[in-house]
RNA sequence: GCUCCCGUAGUGUAGUCCGGCCAAUCAUUUUGGCCUCUCGAGCCAAAAACCCGGGUUCGAAUCCCGGCGGGAGCACCA
């Protein structure tokens, strides 16, 4: 199987721009409020992959600050992210978090505001805004050093509630983009973390952390999302101050799912609602989810390495995930008859045989047949059911009839050149969970059992689905057509 | 409103930096046909694109200017 992998992967055309250099450190920054999904896929695969490719070190950083109140850390997260980079294949060779290296910020916070460069600033967050959309400087900037320096001191030991207080750079208020002006480097908040609970109250932010962290631990290359770009130029004045030289950007565009939008909180919310059932809830889109659905980690790799590094932004449909993915299970997945909403039908007419065999895979032979019992009375899908009445039909493998109402004449066993469709005549209760959350309820052939759990199999003409439980009865969940 | 980024077939993508080999690549999609006792897979064929307008040039998808369209940032989130 590899080997039909590595053959798979050579034909494929990959579009990388090569780096001109001989190694390269790099890292992934995930934040930890949830596992990673399919949406985060992008920034690890990417990262990756160009460390693989020049035999580089990649480190995995959890950016664990405080965050916000929407977007917490949570504590099952860290373990979450790593099962996902795992299940990707991703090699990191070296793991580090925020939340372990404050003291190191403080430090350079500090340095930053004996050289003027910083200042505390007591507006409140809507007066900051105010402030900035004017180009205005407000009264808080003109500080001394000295005041400035005691006033962090405050900071850090509490004497500020949160938000009370901010320290802010000083780049330029009439900067021309007042995204850039005087940006907030570290604020207070008293939310307990899950790993250092309520040892600190001052927290940085996310350009001022790795404009430290990037140099101090030799990153080469930052690839990031263009939604980052501003971030860029914020690490990058901070060095210029520090006097240090910085890796080089990377970016790519945004990339969304056509049928999900949601972020990783808005899932942390659904969560403790009880609208979802897990962090691996179909719904959620998580690599968790996708594993569970029977999604190959190689399929999700191909698909993000597809985009390349374009800076457009793009919205495609999980169809072209699923063209993947079938490529690679298609061949692995034996066939079983699968009757979702089951129509019991009777049959008129002479049946021979009590047995009907079917390939367990058409392009396999020689993986053996399954045997499916006959009867007069059969299941077929309640679709099919409506679609073929007063229509002549193919049993698949058994018998072709005409159907009128419940009723199925049988009018001949010849393969004839008619549409087929699945049927049993008995059969397991079969559960298949779908993509949106609901369940198909059906029966499915016994001779399912032979599988083992966690194969994917696909269930004729209904789609690719992976198993999870087959005893006493059938749990799958759905991958995709 | 301000700043930045992007704009090639239905969807993505190559080509854009260093203009000609691009009457534009590949995948997917769709449609035919073949094959197959699945509306799966496979094989063959076809459909389908350089946002618009100027300019530079012998020559522009590629360079310049101007529009238009989309996205992101302007958070004490990441």
């Amino acid at each position: 199987m590899p080997e039909y992998f590595e053959e798979k992967e050579a034909e494929e055309e990959e579009h990388l721009p090569e780096l001109d250099v001989d190694t390269v450190v790099m890292r992934l920054a995930p934040y930890p409020s949830g596992p990673l999904h399919i949406g985060n896929a992008r920034m690890v695969i990417l990262n990756d992959e160009y460390v693989k490719r020049h035999d580089g070190k990649l480190i995995l950083f959890y950016d664990d600050t405080i965050g916000s109140d929407k977007k917490k850390p949570l504590n099952v997260a860290y373990d979450l992210i790593k099962e996902g980079l795992e299940w990707l294949g991703v090699e990191w060779h070296e793991t580090y978090y925020k939340s372990e290296r404050m003291e190191l910020y403080y430090e350079y916070g500090e340095k930053l505001i004996e050289m003027g460069e910083a200042y505390v600033c007591e507006c409140s967050a809507e007066e900051l805004r105010g402030f900035r959309e004017k180009g205005k400087e407000c009264q808080h900037r003109s500080r001394t050093v000295k005041e400035n320096l005691s006033l962090w001191d405050s900071m850090l030991k509490g004497s500020f509630d949160e938000g009370g207080a901010v320290v802010r750079i000083k780049t330029d208020m009439q900067y021309p983009d007042p995204a850039f002006r005087d940006r907030v480097l570290f604020r207070i908040s008293n939310n307990p973390h899950p790993k250092v609970g309520n040892k600190y109250r001052v927290w940085p932010l996310l350009e001022f952390s790795w404009a430290i962290d990037d140099h101090l631990l030799g990153m080469t290359h930052i690839l990031r999302g263009k939604d980052l770009m501003m971030e860029d130029k914020m690490e990058e004045y901070i060095w210029n101050l520090f006097g240090w030289d910085g890796p080089e950007f990377l970016h790519y565009g945004m990339l969304r799912l056509k049928e999900f939008r949601l972020s990783k909180s808005d899932f942390q919310q659904k969560l403790k609602l009880g609208e979802l059932n897990g962090w691996d809830d179909p719904r959620t889109w998580t690599l968790q989810s996708l594993k569970r659905r029977g999604i190959k980690p190689e399929a999700v790799r191909e698909f993000i390495l597809g985009f390349g590094m374009s800076l457009s932004d793009i919205e495609v449909p999980a169809s072209k995930l699923y063209a993947k993915n079938r490529e690679l299970i298609d061949d692995e997945a034996n066939r079983y008859h699968f009757v979702p909403d089951p129509v019991e039908v009777k049959l008129e007419g002479e049946i021979k045989g009590e047995f009907t065999e079917l390939p367990s895979h058409p392009d396999h032979p020689e993986r053996g047949y399954r045997k499916l019992k006959t009867t007069n009375r059969v299941y077929i899908p309640r679709k099919d059911w409506q679609d073929f009445q007063k229509k002549e039909v193919r049993l698949k493998n058994f018998c072709n009839i005409y159907l009128d109402g419940k009723k199925g004449q049988i009018i001949g066993t010849e393969n004839k050149d008619i549409r087929k469709i699945h049927w049993l005549c008995e059969g397991l209760g079969c559960s298949v969970e779908l993509t949106d959350g609901s369940i198909d309820e059906g029966i499915v052939e016994k001779n399912i059992q032979e599988a083992k759990e966690k194969d994917i199999v696909q269930f004729e003409r209904y789609g690719f689905v992976k198993l999870l439980e087959t005893k006493p009865e059938v749990y799958a969940v759905f991958g995709h057509r």
